[in-house]
DNA sequence: TAGATTGTTAATCGATTAACAATC
DNA sequence: TAGATTGTTAATCGATTAACAATC
């Protein structure tokens, strides 16, 4: 009752899948398809229809039985579980090559993202301007989110000075973080939240299911 | 018995955090520590003891009763256990953005990969040269991969073309895909392994729960 | 109405954790 | 030897799948 959060919590897993079935609602709904069974999406996802039903209705019944989802309803439905409408905010630290593939490559305000600086410590490109955002040094980080207060950061920067960054964008409040560095983060604060992309533990991950065949 | 594979097939879960647990001994053996416990690993990587042991024990006994694991022993084991000695190949699709920073951030030789091409299919900017790779135009890709015999594909390329230029490489016979873009691949092919590297989902899942405390 | 397909409960399966005998 | 810690079996837990009554 009241404003308190009454929904049970949700497995990661569940809430992973979310964001796959949205990514497949998109592609139907672009294709001119209106409506769906679970057991159609099951097929083209590689998943069973029970795990679809299960995973939506731990959120809510968006269906209609004998009918199947309204591929349109079913997306907001998703769209507005995940939160995607409610833009969060995000601060990328690290202009390298790989902080400005991800500002090319991402599509924050889709993820209900909103960038609100970039930071780096590179003299030579501070001030200058990559894909509309002006590059400011790492020194202004506390000021920049002070006054912006984002509640995420996309760390893609070298591994050395990556744990003394985090903790003090952890104390300054950003709880999530992005980590692209191939560093394993253990952050003191238990309200910290880190998302990573290991791109190395992919890879060997990958490989080694290619050599078993 | 013979050659076969007599091993019974490991979950995934089990050889992504195998990736972990060799990180974590790199990073021990570079801070002069030359033994460590399952418990005092489990707590440095926030998992538990018996689960650590568990992992290992799929695969043989590493350890030693009373004293725990070696770590330079443990981690030369988990290396063969991943085959990272066994050089695999990959070749780059896209050097865009996001392939040339794929280039730069990731250390594939530490993977037990070997790049032996980078394809891409604008014009201007074949036969350049970055980080040592020549850049060769698409329309040679089949060509390169019969030359090469590449195990894995790395995709780095917008939507349109996936689905076409993936199934062309899995008719080819490069089985492993380390998916970059934005789309849900499924092969025709059961042969193919798809590794995807989704980046919006990625945010999306962190962004839910930075917004669930 | 009959057919289809959901929502939901129960059964199964697999993964994680606990416990402890073996042993260094 | 006593203490520590593994290897391994058994217990628990959670996630997935199956089944089916509800109902559109």
């Amino acid at each position: 009752m009241g404003t308190e959060n009454s929904r049970l919590a949700v497995s990661l897993s569940v809430v992973r899948r979310l964001t796959r079935y949205l990514r497949h609602l998109e592609e139907l709904e672009n294709d001119g398809i209106s409506r769906i069974s679970s057991q159609v999406m099951a097929n083209q996802l590689g998943l069973t229809a029970s795990q679809i039903r299960q995973d939506l209705n731990s959120f809510g019944g968006f269906g209609q039985q004998g009918y199947g989802y309204s591929v349109e309803y079913l997306k907001s439905n998703i769209e507005s579980i995940l939160g995607i409408n409610q833009k969060s905010r995000a601060i990328l630290i690290g202009a390298g090559n790989l902080g400005r593939a991800l500002l090319k490559n991402v599509d924050f305000s889709k993820c209900g993202v909103t960038l609100i600086g970039v930071c780096d410590c590179k003299e030579s490109i501070i001030g200058t301007n990559v894909d509309g955002m002006v590059i400011m040094h790492i020194d202004k980080l506390s000021e920049i989110v002070k006054l912006s207060k984002p509640q995420m950061a996309i760390l893609a920067i070298p591994p050395a000075s990556v744990r003394k960054i985090a903790e003090q964008l952890v104390s300054l409040g950003v709880y999530g973080i992005w980590n692209f560095t191939n560093v394993d983060l253990r952050i003191s604060d238990p309200k910290a939240i880190v998302e990573d992309v290991h791109f190395a533990d992919s890879l060997i991950t990958l490989r080694y299911r290619v050599g078993q065949q």
